[in-house]
DNA sequence: TAAATAATTTAAGTGAGCTTAAATTAATTA
DNA sequence: TAATTAATTTAAGCTCACTTAAATTATTTA
């Protein structure tokens, strides 16, 4: 088991957990582009090393040793996130993409050097907590998913939950940032899409959209 | 052949040609701290996929590809040492290391990006030129091994050709740094070692030390 | 120039991380 | 609850980058 490979599962089960509460083989495949198959195997030898829990169908979890390899991970991946959108000046859209490869490559070391750098920061350009270096995660605002919104409502986006570079320049040229405050202006039911103000402009955002976008709740 | 094995047997074959023009296999295993025969294997890869010529007993030649690709690699490798030395504030003699590993992990967008923050720097905190996007190596200053300087001549300390940690580390701490005034006081002609002053201090260094620190000659 | 030495290659094998296809098992639905 | 569907595992096999041990070949030295 290589690290980066296996630092890989483990992010991928703990974002997992982060967002749906379960992760099954299945979405873990989904999420490394590689077989069912593969996945079984390296539970198999994650379960072995003590990182995780699993019981088929009942999802994986993580134990004390792979939550805080994930963590670390997490904090790794973020903290880059963090410095290449604010010292380095890469697009919002093409961060991750960045510090997919960088969080496999450097010490804990360079990573609090950069955080000291940010002036330790508590969350990412896409909303995310960055864990601190003792493995606490900051607190964040109550919010939710942008098509739970009701009509009539306004909310501030908080934070989004795909991190693909097709959806974040979407969003980027929509204007729909962090931040931004946004109105539900209509719904459709028979598609789910919504109609929303931002910036004084309305857009017609899909489900698979609005169901990304994190929005605090403000009257 | 994955991209990170690649770039490091190019790597290390670029840089001893740079140092000393000729480049075995066992030179090669010996830096990568592998066996002769994996070295061999991956040689004829490199050859059948046109980066080296080789003909044993003869060393290995990089072709356009390969050289082009090296030259790639030693740029991302020296922006990234000259970026955590002078932006993050990693000492000297441990931005190798981690530069070593984000070397392979970085974009050739986020490596010009780093370049554009540094100002387009033209040597790397260890003396050695940083090449263009374009592939172009600034020009050196002329300089030599300590070990060769004569006795009562003086020189500026340019490059030094040995990364460890140790050598770089007892470096540091004698005050040997790049731009800094030396002169050769005594040589023992017995063991090779040398007598050098460095600000206004004398100091015994043995020849595995100075052949590896080069200096620019000056009356 | 023959013997010694050093460099290199060949041979056989390992472990990691994948693949596809087939088999099994659990969950869901009619 | 039986049948269908979906999730998971097993089996067999591949590639890559290594290893060690033995064999070969070139270079150096006596
Ligand atoms: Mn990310
Ligand atoms: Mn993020
Ligand atoms: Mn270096
Ligand atoms: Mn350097």
């Amino acid at each position: 088991m290589t690290n980066i490979s296996k630092e890989d599962y483990l992010r991928v089960i703990y974002k997992g957990i982060e967002e749906t509460g379960v992760v099954n083989p299945t979405m873990v495949a989904v999420h490394l582009n590689i077989s069912n198959a593969a996945v079984t195997d390296m539970i198999k030898k994650l379960k072995r090393e003590k990182y995780v829990s699993y019981n088929p169908y009942k999802g994986i979890q993580l134990l004390q040793k792979g939550k805080m390899e994930a963590i670390r991970l997490v904090r790794r991946h973020r903290i880059w996130e963090t410095f290449l959108y604010q010292i380095v000046g890469i697009p919002w859209y093409e961060i991750d993409e960045e510090a997919e490869n960088l969080e496999h490559s450097s010490s804990d070391n360079l990573i609090d050097h950069l955080e000291r750098i940010l002036n330790y920061p508590e969350f990412d350009p896409h909303g995310h907590p960055i864990p601190k270096k003792d493995g606490k995660i900051p607190r964040q605002k109550k919010c939710f998913p942008l098509d739970q919104i009701k009509i009539g409502n306004s909310g501030i986006i908080q934070k989004v939950n795909d991190h693909s570079k097709e959806f974040l320049f979407y969003l980027f040229n929509s204007g729909l940032l962090i931040r931004k405050k946004i109105k539900v202006i209509d719904k459709r039911n028979f598609d789910g899409s919504i109609i929303i103000s931002v910036d004084n402009k309305e857009l017609v955002l899909s489900d698979k959209i609005s169901k990304n976008i994190f929005v605090e709740k403000i009257k």
